[in-house]
DNA sequence: AGCGTGACCGTAT
DNA sequence: TATACGGCCACGC
């Protein structure tokens, strides 16, 4: 059990049209300031068939530059396919940010508090 | 085993 | 409004 695993964990979770920014997964795993291991995480994205590394996106709702998948562009076409809307190329984060609740935060403690 | 680096974020100048 | 920097974790050399 790692920082990356409970990152992968938390990114599954977020739900069809709905995106979640890097410090928001970094807050949830634990730490506010893994932020940046989040961005090296989905870099190093083993499973992307199961990990929706691009409803992830940095604080002002803009997708990575260094998208892997054929570019920022790539990115936002997936996003809008979930009904996600972008505004000068930025998320509308009030609106489509995912918050978790009471279940899902229970299932993410419940989570990190099994690597005993 | 140490060092640099990276899909970030908040604070300080 | 910009630019700079520290913090955090895993990976490769």
């Amino acid at each position: 059990m790692t920082t990356f695993d409970r990152i992968y964990f938390i990114v599954r979770m977020i739900p069809y049209g709905r995106v979640a920014s890097y410090g928001q997964i970094a807050a949830l795993a634990g730490n506010p300031r893994l932020s940046r291991v989040v961005g090296y995480a989905l870099h190093v994205n083993p499973d992307p068939e199961n990990i929706p590394c691009f409803r992830v996106v940095n604080r002002e709702g803009r997708p990575s530059r260094a998208f892997a998948f054929g570019g920022e562009n790539r990115q936002i076409s997936l996003l809008e396919l979930e009904g996600v809307k972008f505004i000068d190329g930025c998320v509308d984060m009030s609106s489509f940010r995912w918050q978790p609740g009471t279940d899902e935060l229970a299932a993410i403690r419940a989570f990190m508090a099994d690597e005993g």
